[in-house]
DNA sequence: ACCCAGGGTCATA
DNA sequence: TATGACCATGGG
């Protein structure tokens, strides 16, 4: 047999099935926007109960917000270390901590106004941010409508027998025009992230 | 002890 | 463009 094409997944009918088994999930849990942004960095490859325990000591030290980790010391990798790669992650917590200083993450910031393309290009600018860590941001913070092509997603469409190509970018792409044509709207999105993810831990 | 998680960078070919 | 080494902690 051969496998089908995910340009012509219905993501509705998949959004209905994993709701149908999981339930509804709270995807992202945060206590701000910016805590989002940050959570996005610590938790690359990384388990969600590490990232937690480091987002629970920046609350605690009073660091959790843009001004507080941009100019922070060499104190904020051992703030960060149970989320690992803590020399890493404290330079791209700088990074994209900058970023936000420069252009905002509420509805009336510049970053805001720009369309999907520049915002995304943006954000891949910033060291760290990768193309799931900027689709992260889109999606949770900017409320585009983004899917998600993480590994989780990927493991779904094979155990369904799509063809999908290796690499996130490419995965994203193949699965584009399915994203532009369903109705689901960015909190649906939101919703469809968590929904494959908590599905995926559960299989 | 071994494997991997809600990835990304950088050097190399 | 596409691999591979590297980053680091905690839970199974």
């Amino acid at each position: 047999m051969v496998d089908s094409d995910l340009q012509y997944v219905d993501l509705e009918e998949v959004f209905d099935e994993l709701l149908e088994i999981c339930g509804p999930t709270s995807w992202w849990p945060a206590d701000s926007d910016f805590e989002i942004v940050i959570g996005a960095i610590l938790t690359q490859n990384t388990r969600w109960e590490n990232v937690k325990s480091a987002l629970y000591r920046l609350k605690h030290a009073r660091m959790m917000d843009p001004e507080s980790i941009a100019y922070a010391g060499l104190d904020l990798a051992e703030f960060i270390r149970p989320a690992g790669y803590p020399n890493k992650k404290a330079t791209y917590l700088r990074a994209i901590s900058t970023w936000v200083l420069d252009y905002g993450i509420d509805e009336y910031s510049e970053a805001a106004s720009w369309n999907d393309d520049r915002l995304r290009s943006s954000l891949l600018s910033v060291r760290g941010v990768g193309p799931e860590t900027a689709d992260d941001i889109l999606l949770y913070v900017f409320h585009r409508r983004v899917f998600i092509a993480d590994m989780y997603a990927r493991r779904l469409f094979q155990a369904r027998d799509y063809d999908v190509p290796k690499g996130y970018e490419s995965f994203r792409k193949a699965i584009a025009p399915a994203v532009e044509e369903c109705s689901l709207n960015s909190d649906d999105f939101g919703m469809l992230h968590g929904l494959i993810v908590e599905y995926g831990k559960s299989h």
